[in-house]
DNA sequence: GTCTATAGTAGGATAGAC
DNA sequence: GTCTATCCTACTATAGAC
């Protein structure tokens, strides 16, 4: 638990406003009132409000795709490829809850070379849920229904957490993980 | 097939650009020149972008209130509730598509008494599934399940169908009610 | 690292001519 | 019903003092 620099401050709050008014309605008076400082005291920690925007979705859908690689890759059965996939959605949606928000809605705002590059990770994160499913279908272990309706399906639920999980908070981690788990595999399994 | 107002169209491309930018992002001269005209003549037909954004999403709200209402006072059986509510949103959202952007990410920019009556009409729709959902439990016709979670998974995955549908219209609307709700209904099914 | 002051731009909306 | 011209406000961002 280092203490936070005043840039990573800034983000922080600045994800909290995104989320609740998204980023296009947030102005940078609202983020410096949020943090007890004028707008132009900003500046110094960030170069932009485009800067913090692309800094929280690029970040988080890094670590989607970081992760979402290493369970495509695994020699786990397409079940449990599954399972690990909701729960590095629970675990990524616990740990980055605001960032969610600018990811999910405020993505086509990113400028640059930033747009491209969130879009291919998305589209590969995406094509990687695709296959595990397909192979689920081929091998029956998943229902033999259109893939891209169970693909939807699941895809959307892990989407919207970020919007759930914090009026939730009583629920513990554990309870949480495997309940959603259970509802998202019962939705798809063969 | 009537000709629309002119008011129609305004309000009809004004729900296009709110849902590829987000209601903030989109400026009434954006507007004006997806129809043709100067941002001035907008207001000859309109009174506010406010009224615009409340007229989209304050119409839907009020259909799925009707619909919902009507299927949750009815003498159907409790599997068949939740499958007339699949059915609900499917229709809703392909007539409205375009609207349900707002509905979804910019009812947080509504003014006045929309926003609580929006606020309302969107809590007690949830709350009538919640008692579906439950009295199914109780009934033995719906997994025991915490009831919010498989809330939470059927409504997340209906209120994210407008995302999806417009990529998928090859599939034929007979199709694509049958596999939505056999995917869904799987999901919660004891 | 924060401030005041302000440049420069773009936003929603109105007035009045055609 | 649409236009041009314009008001007023609010936005992002910079300059320079402390």
């Amino acid at each position: 638990m280092k203490t936070p620099t005043r840039k990573e401050e800034i983000i922080k709050s600045a994800a909290k406003l995104f989320l609740e008014r998204g980023y296009s309605a947030v102005t940078m008076r609202d983020l410096a009132k949020e943090l007890g400082i004028k707008a132009a005291s900003l500046y110094n920690h960030i170069s932009s409000k485009h800067e913090i925007l692309e800094s929280l979705i690029i970040s988080v859908a890094e670590e989607f795709t970081v992760g979402m690689n290493q369970i495509f890759l695994s020699e786990l059965s397409t079940l449990e490829k599954v399972e690990q996939v909701i729960h590095l959605h629970i675990d990524v949606t616990v740990k980055n809850q605001d960032a969610l928000g600018s990811l999910n809605n405020d993505w086509m705002h990113l400028e640059g070379k930033a747009l491209p590059y969130f879009e291919q990770m998305r589209n590969q994160y995406e094509e990687n849920f695709r296959q595990i499913i397909k192979s689920g279908i081929a091998e029956g272990s998943i229902a033999a229904r259109d893939p891209e309706i169970l693909l939807f399906s699941v895809l959307s639920t892990l989407r919207t957490l970020y919007l759930w999980y914090p009026k939730k908070n009583s629920i513990d981690m554990q309870t949480l993980k495997a309940d959603m788990t259970a509802t998202m595999l019962a939705s798809i399994r063969a």
